[in-house]
DNA sequence: TTACTGTATTACGCGGTGTAGTACAGACGG
DNA sequence: CCGTCTGTACTACACCGCGTAATACAGTAA
């Protein structure tokens, strides 16, 4: 697993981070029980605080992709439910809502941003690491 | 024209207003030279700062979606390209990887995305309100 | 015991947000 | 011309959350 992280980047750090292994997860290039990067090794690859690595592993267990040993490490979770149906559609919403925004400002049709999603959806789920949010 | 705005929301005021003027003139409630009410009178009516309105409108006359006459007022303008081709798609890019990392975090399917996408561009037109960004 | 792991606390800089006040300038109707 | 509406431009301030960092504490296992 390459982490490698922008620095120009408007995107926090730990989100980069963060999006990384959550896409790769999704891609199927980590699988479930494989251990992660340790909090300090990967900080030091990095070049940046532990802490930093630790907030985007935290995110992580907050999201339910990966678990936590005290003292043993990170591990890629067994997908599970973590919001209640209603909240999670509710959360999906939210984004959605974001990009519909953001498409109108830019005056983008429907269509447009339809095929949009389907092609970078479609080159995410083949392993291309990308962060933005 | 009614705006509103909610109290307890994570977005910020300016933002709301923006995307809800954003969204009206997308579904066409707002038509192209009309004119938006005045930074001092919505400000009246929404108990807020004038400057926070003043800065709604910036964004929007930034986004090119709305024109200022010094003296007379804010009115709807006509659809202009405000960004090089690259750019623009550089920025729905962005927007579309900003969903799909919270897709994945949150299970998601690309076919459910891309239906639930389809479903909220169609509400947005037919001019509901909505702010989340 | 040693050397890994994660955890918790605290602190600090920065920028976004919102408010407030003040002043200036263009538009327009009487 | 005057009054009153419009937008514009500053400056200042308080608040708060974000992002990062430094440091110390605690669990795990060879």
């Amino acid at each position: 697993m390459q982490i490698r992280i922008v620095a120009g980047s408007n995107a926090a750090i730990y989100k980069q981070i963060a999006d990384q292994i959550n896409r790769a997860v999704a891609a199927g290039d980590l699988e479930v029980g494989q251990m992660l990067p340790s909090v300090r090794q990967l900080a030091r690859e990095l070049v940046i605080n532990p802490n930093t690595v630790a907030k985007a592993y935290a995110d992580l267990v907050q999201a339910g992709i990966v678990e936590t040993q005290a003292g043993r490490g990170f591990f890629v979770a067994k997908r599970r439910q973590v919001y209640t149906k209603t909240e999670r559609m509710r959360r999906l919403d939210e984004s959605i809502q974001s990009l519909i925004n953001h498409s109108f400002s830019l005056g983008f049709s429907t269509e447009e941003v339809l095929d949009r999603v389907r092609e970078l959806f479609a080159k995410a789920l083949r392993g291309v690491p990308e962060s933005t949010s």
